[in-house]
DNA sequence: GTAATATGCTACCCCAATATAGTATATATT
DNA sequence: AATATATACTATATTGGGGTAGCATATTAC
C-alpha cells in the first residue's frame, strides 16, 4: 500500500495548516514551507477547496483555510479525496480475483498489513498530526 | 508499500512455475494460464534470465525453467530482480528527511506495516507459495 | 483607478511504467 | 532442406502521474 506523491502533497499541507488553525494561509506560503512545486500545489489546494476540505478567499490577502476542525478530519478522508477512485490492491500478486480455497502464504500478512494502515488513517486525525509533524 | 505491476507479474509467473517445477515452459503457456501480455512476459522473462533466476532453452520446445530449486528462492530475491534500486518510501508523508523529535502519529503503524511484508518476502520462499497459489 | 497579490482555469510538457510490433536467431521435427 | 516453434533483440506506441506556463478573475491597498 503506497500512496502517490499527490497525496503526500495532500497530507503534508492539511498537516501543515492544522498545525497552523485558524489562519489563512496562501498557496504561496505553503510552497514556501513544504517544498511542493508551487502550481502544482496550487491545483491541489483548488481541489481539495472543491472537494470540502479547504475554503478559499481570492484576491488580495487571500488563501486558504481548513473548512473543519482538525480533530474533526481523518486522514483516511484526505486520502479518498485526493486519490478518488484509484483502487488499492487487494491480492498480493494482482489477482484481479483469486479462487484458492487455501489462502496462500502471502495473503494474510498483506491484508494484514494493509488493513493495520488503513485502520490507522481513519483513526487519526489532522489534530493528532498537526503538533509533531511539522514545525 | 506496493509493488510494480511488472514485480507482480513476475511473482505470479515465477510462482505457476514453481507449482510445475522441473518442466520447460514456454512464454505462451504462462501467457495463456496468468494472462499476462505475451510480449510483456517475454520481455520480463528475458530480464530474470539474464539476472539468473531463470534458465531458457531457445528453439523448438524451449522455454524457461527456474534455475535453482523452489525452497530455495526467496520473493525477496525476485522483488529485487525486477525493481533493481526502486527505492521503497521510508516516511509516510514522503518527507526525504524527517527531523522530528518525536515520531508522528502515523510513523509506527507505518514502519510496522513495512517491515512486516518486508520480513515475510524475505522468509517465504517461491516453494512456499507455489502449491496453494497457482492451479 | 491602478497596482499588487491572491485564486481559478486551461493547455500544455515530461517521464517512467506498461504494452505492442517486427525482425533476427536458434533448434526440433519432418 | 524446409517448416514450425521457440527465445532474443530493438524500436515504437500508450498511458497516467507529475510538473510548468500563461492568462483570467477577484480583492485589497494605495
Ligand atoms: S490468497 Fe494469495 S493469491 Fe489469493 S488473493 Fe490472497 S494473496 Fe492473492
Ligand atoms: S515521524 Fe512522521 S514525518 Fe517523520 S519520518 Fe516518521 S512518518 Fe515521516
Amino acid at each position: 500500500m503506497t500512496f502517490t506523491r499527490t497525496t503526500e502533497y495532500a497530507l503534508r499541507a492539511l498537516g501543515y495548516m492544522a498545525s497552523r488553525e485558524g489562519e489563512m494561509l496562501s498557496a504561496d506560503q505553503l510552497h514556501a514551507k513544504l517544498k511542493i512545486p508551487k502550481k502544482y500545489l496550487q491545483r491541489l489546494l483548488t481541489d481539495l477547496k472543491r472537494s470540502g476540505l479547504l475554503k478559499s478567499v481570492r484576491g488580495r490577502n487571500g488563501g486558504f483555510i481548513l473548512s473543519r476542525r482538525t480533530g474533526d478530519i481523518t486522514l483516511a478522508e484526505i486520502v479518498h479525496a485526493v486519490e478518488g477512485t484509484r483502487t488499492r490492491p487487494e491480492c498480493f500478486f494482482g489477482f484481479a480475483k483469486c479462487a484458492l480455497d487455501v489462502p496462500c502464504a502471502m495473503h494474510d500478512v498483506w491484508i494484514r498489513s494493509q488493513s493495520t494502515v488503513q485502520e490507522a488513517l481513519q483513526t487519526t486525525r489532522l489534530a493528532d498530526i498537526a503538533g509533531t509533524t511539522f514545525r
